[in-house]
DNA sequence: CGAATTTGACCTGCGC
DNA sequence: GCGCAGGTCAAATTCG
């Protein structure tokens, strides 16, 4: 079942000069670098355009794109102002000197998302959510219990990103709680299961390496969270919060490097076990140079130098 | 001692 | 119906 689910192909987009490259996925559902995505990242001045050299090469699926890096602007601490319901949780703000995200997706094995069915978003995205508060709301999950016999179990929409890293679970904002570890099947990985430490939030999270480039982890999201991040006290945020009356995903901060060819194979820093720190990238980490993405620092939120911000 | 993790058992869905 | 694989539960264990 999630056999489909494994069809990555790491290693084809991950070198990194003009731009990051968003990876593609053969399985249908997972649309990276869709409308979706698009939109997202327009939403922080960027822009998305076609990788057509890689593109020639590989004929079979969706196109691939990178980012646009003229639009950039300074993103720093920003929030999505309007992220769609059911918009993807955050990849995860990576642990100090860890990690490299490098592509992303969605996956939503319930619905019928693909590439060509631009509906998913917004069909998906329609429902009304912010009329009733996290804990009114009756998980949209039937506890396994509680579950009738026979009665389907719903998914929630979720998530993929693949993440070059030596950390299995990296950091993204939340606190999550282990509950489970399956070995899987053709991969000499474990896969883990998380979910949110919020009792109110169900959302899960699995986290697996890529059985064909272990220094890739692959983390599917499930769900969205009710609640804020434990660790992101940007007051920008907070006032947008405040405006909309609505709990906002906070969209972590998504520096690009220079013009300047960088090595996210480069080895990073590792940290133990799950690295459970509570993040608060703008107070604690120190604004590197784009050189110190290669070192050791390796913070894919705080690569990008002053000098090419626009604000 | 409470919280988090580990891990074997169990449940569910799906393909044959 | 059966077997397999993914997903979840929950008791035991470990950790801080």
């Amino acid at each position: 079942m999630d056999d489909d689910e494994k069809k990555h192909e790491p290693g084809t987009s991950f070198t990194c000069t003009s731009g990051w490259t968003l990876g593609s996925e053969a399985d249908s559902d997972y649309f990276f670098g869709s409308d979706r995505e698009s939109s997202i990242l327009s939403e922080f001045g960027w822009n998305l355009r076609p990788d057509t050299d890689r593109n020639l090469e590989s004929e079979s699926f969706s196109p691939f794109y990178q980012i646009d890096l003229d639009g950039c602007s300074d993103l720093a601490g920003t929030s999505i102002p309007h992220i769609p319901q059911n918009t993807p949780p955050p990849p995860p703000a990576a642990a100090p000197g860890s990690s490299q995200t490098v592509s992303a997706g969605s996956v939503d094995k319930s619905g019928d998302a693909s590439p060509s069915n631009p509906s998913v978003s917004s069909s998906s995205t329609d429902e009304p959510q912010e009329k009733s508060t996290a804990s009114e709301e009756k998980p949209p999950e039937t506890p396994i219990k509680n579950r009738k016999k026979g009665q389907k179990r719903t998914r929630q929409p979720r998530f993929a990103f693949m993440t070059k890293s030596e950390i299995d679970h990296l950091e993204d904002g939340y606190r999550w709680r282990k509950y489970g570890q399956k070995a899987v099947k053709n991969s000499p990985f474990p896969r883990s299961y998380y979910r949110c430490t919020n009792s109110k939030c169900t959302v899960k999270k699995r986290v697996e390496r890529s059985s064909e480039d272990p220094s890739i982890v692959i983390t599917t999201y499930e769900g969205q969270h009710c609640h804020h991040t434990v660790g992101f006290p940007r007051s920008s945020f907070m006032a947008h919060e405040a405006a909309f009356g609505a709990p906002q995903l906070y969209y972590p901060r998504v520096h690009l490097p220079l013009g300047a060819s960088i090595d996210v194979r480069q080895p990073h820093r590792g940290l133990s076990g799950t690295g459970q720190l509570p993040l608060q990238p703008q107070l604690q980490a120190p604004r590197p140079t784009s050189l110190q993405l290669s070192t050791d620092e390796g913070l894919l939120g705080d690569i990008v130098p002053a000098g090419m911000r626009h604000r």
